[in-house]
RNA sequence: CGCGGGGUAGAGCAGUGGUAGCUCGUCGGGCUCAUAACCCGGAGGUCGCAGGUUCGAAUCCUGCCUCCGCAA
């Protein structure tokens, strides 16, 4: 039995801290504030936390893990065997990473060096990558840049979207932690430094990121919606209001960027190479639709210029 | 009280005081070698709920329920 202090916070880690909580001693978790959420601005509890009060782990939710009293805090919930973050969302200063005997390990959602930072998942498809992976490091005072633990690799299937792999890699991450926890604390695996020359960098994301420049070519239009799916999403306007892409496909074709044709019974968009066909759409204010859907409602929807 | 748009036929929309309409689907018939094509015809709606104003309300007023976009 190990004695682990969680952090996490989102979906993403809640697979690794119940697969920890199976086969270890987890003593605390630390997650971030409780946010408020939705149209009534609600204060919701990180999915880590919600998991943590069903297990009657203790909690604790600094604003921030850099300042003294929150490090003195957490310190005051004891000193585990090994940190284990996964999504966490705040860096951890020098002096967090070196408490426990063992340091902090981290599951990231890439194959690292490949897309170190926030957003490792949307990244990877939106770069049409055609696999990606779970990387498993002992952290140190960088982003991401720490010496891998274990790796395991996952293809991008075409029709993945960030949350289809999200769910994929969550569970992947999970297992591998499990897996090779052990060997990593025992002193059996060997850490392997990253090469920096293969560094590349997952930014966070934008959500004005989301909206579709139509002179783009249509597959890298197609890879940003699938990408973008279901956060932070992508969107075009319309007579003046804000057209949300839910999905969609490349055709063959051509159009001038942004107008909407009818090609062979279906929708298409005109791109800079090719011709973008959405399957789902919304409207400011109202639900999603199919296109075809979409169509019988808006009749003038083909022969408009989207984006402008 | 963060800002804003909706709830009308099975689906998507139009209709802002005077007998409820469009596209698609559906049913029946026709045309065709054939069709997600085309033509003809039909069924299908207490216009979210409850009050109010009016000779008359989907349409105006009040309250409520509910869906959604932005923001966070």
């Amino acid at each position: 039995m190990t004695r682990i202090i969680f952090m996490g916070t989102p979906d993403f880690a809640v697979p690794s801290l119940k697969r920890l909580m199976a086969d270890h001693d987890v003593i605390g978790v630390v997650t971030q504030p409780d946010r408020p959420v939705g149209r009534k601005q609600v204060l919701q509890p990180p999915p880590v936390k919600q998991v943590a009060i069903d297990n009657n782990i203790p909690v604790f939710q600094p604003e921030k893990l850099r300042k003294r009293d929150a490090i003195d805090r957490l310190k005051a919930m004891g000193t585990p065997d090994v940190y284990i973050v996964a999504a966490f969302g705040q860096i951890l200063p020098q002096e967090v990473l070196d408490i426990p005997a063992h340091g902090s390990i981290n599951v990231h959602a890439s194959l690292l060096p490949r897309w170190r930072g926030a957003s490792p998942i949307q990244t990877a498809i939106r770069e049409g990558d055609s696999e990606t992976g779970v990387t498993i490091m002992q952290m140190d005072a960088g982003l991401d840049t720490g010496p891998m633990l274990a790796k395991r690799a996952l293809p991008i299937e075409p029709d993945d979207t960030g949350a289809s792999l999200h769910d994929k890699l969550s569970v992947v991450g999970a297992d591998l932690l499990a897996e090779s926890l052990s060997g990593i604390l025992s002193g059996q695996v060997q850490p392997q430094p990253q090469d920096d020359a293969l560094a590349t960098l997952a930014p966070q994301i934008r959500k004005q990121e989301g909206a579709i420049d139509w002179s783009q070519d249509a597959v890298v239009i197609e890879r940003l919606v699938r990408a973008f799916t279901p956060w932070p999403g992508t969107y075009t306007t319309w007579d003046g209001k804000r057209l949300k892409v839910l999905s969609g496909s490349v055709v063959s074709g051509a159009a001038a960027p942004g107008d909407v044709v009818e090609r062979g019974g279906t929708v298409a968009i005109g791109t800079g190479d090719g011709l973008y066909a959405p399957t789902q759409l919304q409207l400011a204010g109202s639900k999603a639709v199919s296109v075809e859907d979409f169509v019988n409602g808006y009749g003038d929807f083909i022969g408009a210029t989207l984006g402008a």
